[in-house]
DNA sequence: AGCTGTTTCCATCATATGATGGATTTTTAT
DNA sequence: ATAAAAATCCATCATATGATGGAAACAGCT
């Protein structure tokens, strides 16, 4: 069954897809209560009717972005998998860690909004299912910190959070962090790859192989 | 010159006090715009416009407010700079880690409205100054990562954001991460500091002793 | 008690915002 | 070319929200 998502997915020139590329942006720039239906409305050029038409309420058209950017990273992130397969952990860290902040830094919505569900509340209750992203589970095992997907400790869990969050937090933080730091784009985003690497590698590879 | 702010901190039990309070509670929450003067009003349990006569604004409430947990971050970080000086440095980290968890977790909107700060745009631009956290280079500095406060190098402001926000992470994410890993608030935040510390310690005491 | 300055609340306003009905235009199929 | 279906827009509503003026209640002082 094509729910409205697959059919916005399936062409990028439609309506459908149009309005959802301004959502993912303004929702992951001003947040679900910070963006309104106007401002989405008006970037892609159409009236707001147009947009209830295509989406229904303003909680529908959320969810839907929410739904769109963890497929992303579903995907993106077993394409990794496989790339990183069978090589050492230290290398399966370092590419792994470089593509993802390559990935992300070229898609920051994707890590506003993540941050957004991850540290906000909505007023309205977001009935919808969370889907708390289960992914997790599979970067632990990718990453042999754990023996069963199903059964991954909440330590092994802990520590690929903080991993992913520290990614999040250096794209989604670009633009308080960078004047901060008085460099370029281009040195920042080199610099969060290594500052990352030089947490998680001496770490990992202490007590596992 | 005493601010609208001193006044609030000098009585606990003023009413400007207690706005100041349920506002810190609520923006923390929600955020700026999922946060409106009337559910302020409310918690406190006084009317909307006992609110706007004692802080002006929403705006300026919103600003009192990060000026407020500035205030607290900084006065934590200096007392805990006194305490685990001339220590050695995987010790230092170790008592900072622990304290700083604690202090957050108990204080859980100053590391909700961190975060807000650092990863969203409010619409309605934020004109006061927003006293980027300069003692991002003072912890540096006290961890031993570079010579001089002032001329702080990047790299090590890089490594510094990546432990405050990854503690930030934790208190703030504590809804929507604690359902996901199973275990009860107190097991939680243990794993929070050995998290941090686990990847902290490693790669720090590595190259600087 | 009576006066004065402070604090609180009630009523109200203007605007922003989510949402919809219905007319109009555009597209598609025959 | 025409009819049906789909998409778009205009006008409008109800409610939420930020904000304020002015009356009432309160506190401190003489």
């Amino acid at each position: 069954m094509a729910t409205p998502l697959d059919k916005a997915r399936q062409n990028p020139n439609s309506m459908k897809a149009k309005i959802l590329t301004s959502a993912r942006r303004l929702f992951g720039t001003y947040g679900f209560h910070g963006t309104t239906t106007r401002m989405i409305a008006k970037e892609v050029g159409i009236d707001i009717s147009t947009l209830y038409y295509h989406w229904g309420e303003k909680g529908d058209l959320y969810e839907a972005v929410v739904l769109d950017i963890n497929e992303g990273m579903r995907s993106k992130l077993a394409e990794l998998e496989k790339k990183i397969k069978g090589r050492p952990l230290s290398e399966r860290l370092r590419i792994a860690i470089d593509e993802m902040v390559e990935y992300l830094f070229e898609r920051p919505e994707i890590s506003n909004l993540t941050i957004f569900r991850y540290f906000t509340k909505n007023r309205h209750e977001s009935t919808f299912d969370t889907k708390v992203p289960e992914f997790i589970s599979d970067i632990a095992y990718s990453m042999g910190l754990t023996e069963s997907r199903k059964k991954c400790p909440a330590e092994a869990k802990m520590q690929v959070l903080a991993i992913i969050n520290a990614i999040h937090n250096y794209v989604s933080g670009e633009s308080f962090f960078l004047p901060m730091l008085e460099v370029d784009r281009e040195e920042y985003i080199r610099q969060a790859k290594e500052t990352i690497k030089f947490f998680a590698i001496p770490s990992f590879t202490k007590s596992v192989q």
